[in-house]
Parts: C-alpha cells; sequence; structure tokens
DNA sequence: ATACGTGCAAACGTTTTGCACATAC
DNA sequence: GTATGTGCAAAACGTTTGCACGTAT
C-alpha cells in the first residue's frame, strides 16, 4: 500500500475526464474512452485510479441496483434514480429524505454512518419509445 | 422459457427454508444449507429458483451495497442496514421514508416504480466489540 | 535510488448458461 | 409423451491481484 501519491498522467486524464461527467460512468466506460488518449491503457489501471480518487474524496462510487459500479464526481448530498429499461442513472435532488434518514430511531440496530437510496423506474425517454410502440406503461407507485 | 410452472422437491424445500428467515440469506447460503437434504443440491439450481420466487412475488431480491445479492421472504416495506464491519443486513422499519420518497418530485427524470434505501453503519454487537478492543467509534452522522 | 504507477495476464467471486438426463404432469 | 426441472461443467461478467517494467520524486 502506498504511503504516498505521485503524479500520474492516466489518473489526471481519468479525473479530467470524469470530472464534469453527469452520467455516472463506469470504470469500463471510463477505459473505453480514454483508450484513444492512451492506447495502452490497462482497465486494471481505471479501476486502481478509481479507487484513488474515491478513497480522496472526489468520487463517490455508487451502485444503483444492477451489478456494475459507477462512479459520480458529484459529492454533495443527491440520490439517484435508474431506468429499468435503459439503465441509465439520473441524479434526484431529495433533500427531505435524506431528512427523514437522518431523523430514523434506529433502536438497538446499530449507528447510521451512510445511506443511499436508489429509485427506480422508467425514464421520460423509455416511456415516450414504449407509448409510440403503443406499450402499456408500468403504473407508478 | 417454461409456460407452465411444475412441483419440484427442490424449489419446495429451498421456499420452506427461507420463507422464515430474518437474515437475508444470499445463494450460497441456500445452498450450504440445502445440500445435507439434497447431497447433489447444484448452485445453479439454487438460483434459478430463487429467481422463480422472485418473479413469483414471494421472495425479494435485495442489494444491500457489498456485491453479493441477498434474497429476503419480508416483501412488505421496509429497509436494510448493512454492517460494514461484520455484512450482517438487519431490517428497519421507514415508513416515514417511503412516504418522503412517494411525495417526491421527480420532474421530468420519470417514473417511479420501485426504490430501495440501504442504511450503512456499525451494529451495535460491532461497536461493542470494538470498544472492548478500545477502539474509536465511527461517528455517527 | 527508491518507491509508486502501469500494463498485462491470470485469478477471483458471483451469477448465468448449455446440455444431457430426470421428473412432473 | 412432452415440457419443465435438475446437476454438472463451463462460460460470462465485473473486479482484483501478482509481477516485471516504467516513471515521478
Amino acid at each position: 500500500m502506498p504511503t504516498e501519491l505521485r503524479y500520474s498522467r492516466q489518473r489526471a486524464a481519468i479525473w479530467e475526464w470524469i470530472r464534469n461527467r453527469r452520467d455516472h460512468p463506469t470504470a469500463d466506460e471510463v477505459y473505453v474512452a480514454l483508450r484513444e488518449q492512451f492506447p495502452h491503457l490497462s482497465l486494471a489501471t481505471v479501476y486502481r485510479n478509481l479507487m484513488v480518487l474515491s478513497d480522496q474524496g472526489k468520487l463517490r462510487p455508487v451502485v444503483a441496483g444492477d451489478k456494475v459500479t459507477r462512479f459520480d464526481p458529484n459529492t454533495a448530498e443527491h440520490q439517484h434514480f435508474r431506468c429499468t429499461r435503459c439503465g441509465r442513472v439520473f441524479d434526484v435532488e431529495a433533500p427531505e429524505v435524506g431528512r427523514a434518514v437522518r431523523r430514523l430511531d434506529l433502536g438497538t440496530v446499530g449507528t447510521l454512518t451512510d445511506f443511499s437510496l436508489c429509485l427506480e423506474g422508467v425514464c421520460t425517454a423509455c416511456a415516450q419509445a414504449l407509448e409510440a410502440r403503443g406499450d402499456a406503461l408500468a403504473p407508478g407507485m
């Protein structure tokens, strides 16, 4: 385990590429995108650096219900909505939910350090596509 | 894909074993437990039947932040607390959070069909073990 | 000079799938 | 008899690791 953190062009490029993204890229998406700039880039390097950036608090890993880990440069409190049709993950502001969570009485269960809310449904684009095909929409909650 | 559903001793045994569990077993835990009764049981069979039972609405897959899928026979609305030390998953009643979620204005994002809240922290047992060792507890939120 | 970072390939753990055989209906 | 369920092995998948080489400090 490194005791000191050094500069690396790959890490800098990964951060530059992901820092303004709002689409919660996966490691593989980072890899594919940066392969143009670094033809010999390794997926392992991408994973290692995404972990480093997460440890630094610059990224937040998000597990949105599918099995891939996504990485979010927006570290402010917010929640995620995943479209079950297209898999895309959207940001949702839900401060009231955060407040309700922090007000929870966990009783003897334990001490809360973090939480994540994953909303699921059909995004507007997919709903329109389904409508065009004449399919019934999934009923809302 | 089957059009008709037939009886199978394995599926019945899996359901009997899991139906009153409150510890959110993984497929492998089901497999290990039922191997005594069915020495030739296959993990694939367990996965297939857990999927069938989930499709039937008797189980609910829960993804609690670690990478394994757990299966919960409690299909009533409730949330989960995962201890980051021991990995155990506890049930938490949080109707106020559910209400806050359903009140959310998703704007143009899409239509909500489901949601899951995963709380994280240190369970009481682990906190006591840490305290006994003199370690500092992770600060609450 | 000494770590730390990289690329590659191999390993890993979980979940899925293809296939021949067994079983419910 | 026929479709569904099973066991086994292999594949698939996302992710991690071991190692020799490269590079920042």
